[in-house]
RNA sequence: GCCCGAGUAGCUCAGUUGGCAGAGCAGCUGUCUUGUAAACAGCAGGUCGUCAGUUCAAUUCUGACCUCGGGCUCCA
């Protein structure tokens, strides 16, 4: 029998007999190696342990301390729920079933339309804990294209996944590359197609959760047929798992509409209407001071302020484009009727003014009913974005090259209508507040312009306390645009190059650009490694266009400027609820809506506690005092809960002393501190926005 | 918009197989006057999301709508 030779990762290398495994080499090293070994790499490329080595090639063993075999165990673990699922379910299909991050999914559609209640999780979970006992075997097997159609042939949407491969389009990496379609048999009842690999059997699985069920497309297009889709987390270890699931837990804690409620920060009447938020006093004071650094900061960087209407006749829309390409995603328009008096009287208007009042203030059954006439009036439309309004204030006079760059600042509340499904909290709303910017330049300073506009981004983000970020580049997308190539590829360039000079980790979006311009958004994790988007900066050479506007050069001539939009928080609302999740409530001294609450410890110390008040207040703090009218223990208790900065307890020697208890937030009581130096060491914490 | 689920007091939640709705916390009033995370007592608080339908009777059953939650699509 012949031999063949393989490369181990530190460079040695071994002999086997030909035909010999993965699982072979691995016993071949050691048992305990055999035992933990779930596939291979060979050259690279992940494989079975089942399937026989090339000769010569480089072999690595992955056990479940590789990272890279979590991958492996999610895959096969979504097989064992299809398995699982298909049981249960008689004529049940299956779609897709990738790993994800923290574990897997998989879609099926159930017989009859049907859907999944959250108590059939529990029944899954626990026929897929039998066919893990069950230690059944993965066994690969290929098929030729028909032969494998034929196999699938009750699961029309593993048949799509084939023909998709077949005709050589992405198939969602559900098949493999090779002419022939591969296969896992686990029982005979059940085969998947899959390309693989898998760990060597059911027995090796176990450490998953099933954890969320919902519809989704199939294929992620909302033109498909909708699919059932369960998630479930899955972890090499029982330990993993558990830390898993209690990360969850304590981002749940920090949900910003729980806390919103909880400190009285904000909410959504439901009188009001979906997505439309008030913020409360105590949200109120965060927002003013989050608005209010950030106008100080803009107006350093050489932005001016300007103020435009929330709503505009329609023309302004048809010009830029949003009726075209935006209407979707704008409020449907108010008809105000001109024609209205000049079709009830064709007397002057003077005379209808007047007999309009009359007939309001003596009409028997209240105001005279206004009967709608059709198509004669002007539509106006709630603002979408600030940009028209902005670019008409360029317009309003003939600009320079020497006012350029132009940075023109405005926080502006626009309105969309997002899809129902879609509201969520404070990040996803029907009214906002863009710090929306657009700056107007020459194409020769946009690069600079670019470039200064990221580090500014940075900068103030950092100031809120996120200094972990990333950078994602959108482009052209595939179907909404406007704009030539040509134009889209050089603005695409200016920002990758603004980019690329921040040194911070770029990523690609292909076709996530807006209509009018690529973008880069700055991705921002927060304290618990969430990923948000934060700021959206994006280059236009289309609205100067379609607004025809120009500025003098120093040649004399007319010039186009380019248009960079921008905005650092994306929406006040949106940044309000990161920072909301990101400090889990506990907001930063300078941004406490409370800073410090004293308490007397009993009523014969309140007017030393009014009078701390009054010297902190009078220092600019935000302070309140928690009469004696409770135990103060339940004072306490209730003031921490409100996630203040500090916590001041006033008793007799500090009457006597001038001082103050104080227990701030997450760290040790501290007695006897002058009250002079609180009010410096606050002073401090709130300057270096810590 | 689509698939699922849920709406009971300010908050968190019980409950009614159709017969006048309950707790804890919060609120109010009183007593207590407190040195670092829950003093005591009393009072008040709900068209049981909205509107229809079935019924002698609907918070409970049916339907539509509204709002919220999870998922898909979309997005600042």
């Amino acid at each position: 029998m012949s031999e063949i030779a393989i490369t181990l990762p530190d460079g040695s290398s071994r002999s086997l007999n030909a035909g010999a495994t993965g699982a072979d080499l691995a016993l071949s090293i050691g048992a305990g190696l055999a035992r933990a070994a779930l596939v291979i790499e060979v050259d690279g490329a992940a494989a079975d342990l089942s399937a026989p080595l090339p000769d010569g090639a480089q072999i690595r063993i992955i056990t479940d301390r590789d990272s890279e075999a979590l991958e492996h165990l999610r895959h096969s673990t979504a097989h064992v729920m299809a398995q699982a699922v298909l049981e249960l379910w008689p004529g049940a299909t299956f779609a897709g079933g990738p790993p994800i991050e923290d574990g897997f999914y998989y879609d099926f559609e159930l017989p009859g339309s049907g859907s999944f209640a959250d108590e059939d999780l529990l029944r899954i979970d626990e026929k897929m804990r039998q066919i893990i006992s069950a230690d059944q075997p993965f066994e690969r097997f290929e098929l030729p294209l028909d032969a494998a159609l034929q196999l699938m042939a009750d699961h029309p949407y593993k048949r799509v996944f084939m023909e998709l491969a077949a005709a050589g389009e992405e198939a969602d990496g559900e098949v493999g590359s090779g002419t022939e379609i591969s296969f896992y048999r686990n029982t005979d009842e059940f085969v998947d197609m899959c390309r693989g690999p898998h760990v060597p059997s059911t027995g090796r699985l176990g450490h998953f959760k099933l954890t969320r069920h919902g519809g989704a497309y199939f294929r992620g297009s909302e033109l498909n047929p909708m699919l059932q889709r369960i998630y479930a987390a899955a972890f090499a270890s029982k330990k993993d798992l558990a830390a898993h699931l209690h990360r969850q837990e304590e981002a749940a804690k920090r949900d910003h509409r729980k806390l919103g409620v909880e400190l009285d920060l904000f909410s959504f009447p439901e009188e009001i209407g979906s997505g439309l938020a008030v913020f409360h006093p105590k949200g109120g004071i965060i927002r003013r001071l989050m608005e209010d650094y950030s106008r100080v900061r803009h107006e350093q960087a050489d932005y001016e302020f300007v103020y435009s209407p929330h709503i505009t006749k329609s023309n302004l829309f048809e010009t830029s484009g949003h009726l075209q390409w935006f209407a979707d995603g704008m409020f449907p328009p108010m008809e105000i009727d001109h024609d209205h008096n000049h079709a009830d009287s064709d007397s002057d208007s003077a005379v209808d003014a007047d007999s309009a009042v009359d007939t309001g203030a003596s009409g028997e059954g209240g105001l005279a009913v206004i009967e709608p006439v059709q198509g004669t009036g002007t539509q106006y439309y709630l603002k979408p974005m600030n940009c028209p309004f902005h670019i008409l204030i360029f317009k309003s006079r003939q600009r320079s090259y020497r006012e350029l760059p132009l940075r023109m600042f405005e926080f502006g509340t626009v309105y969309r209508y997002e899809k129902s499904g879609v509201v969520h909290g404070l990040t996803r709303v029907r009214g906002m507040t863009q710090d929306d910017a657009h700056i107007f330049t020459t194409k020769e300073q946009m690069g600079a312009e670019l470039g200064s506009i990221l580090t500014f981004v940075l900068d103030l983000l950092r100031d809120y306390g996120l200094d972990d970020f990333y950078l994602e580049l959108s482009t052209k997308p595939e179907k909404k645009a406007v704009g030539t190539d040509e134009e889209w590829d050089e603005a695409t360039e200016a920002l990758r190059a603004a980019a690329t000079a921040m040194d911070i980790d770029l990523v690609m979006d292909p076709g996530g650009g807006a209509f009018y311009g690529p973008k880069i958004s700055v991705q921002a994790r927060d304290a618990i490694g969430r990923t948000w988007q934060m700021s959206t900066i994006q280059v236009d050479f289309q609205l100067p266009q379609r607004f025809e506007m120009t500025y003098i050069g120093n040649d004399g001539e007319k010039h186009r400027p380019i248009m960079i939009h921008r905005a650092l928080f994306g929406s006040v609302e949106r940044f309000f609820a990161v920072l909301v999740e990101h400090y889990a409530g506990a907001f930063p001294a300078w941004l406490s809506p409370v800073q410090a609450k004293i308490l007397p410890v009993s009523e014969a110390h309140a007017d030393y506690a009014h009078e701390v008040a009054a010297e902190l207040r009078g220092a600019g703090f935000r302070v309140e005092v928690a009469d004696a009218d409770e135990t103060l223990g339940n004072r306490i208790r209730r003031a921490k809960g409100e996630k203040l900065p500090f916590v001041l307890v006033v008793g007799e020697s500090d009457v006597e002393h001038r001082t103050v208890g104080v227990n701030p937030r997450g760290n040790e009581v501290e007695r006897d501190v002058p009250l002079a130096s609180f009010v410096d060491r606050l002073a401090a914490q709130v300057a270096s926005k810590k």
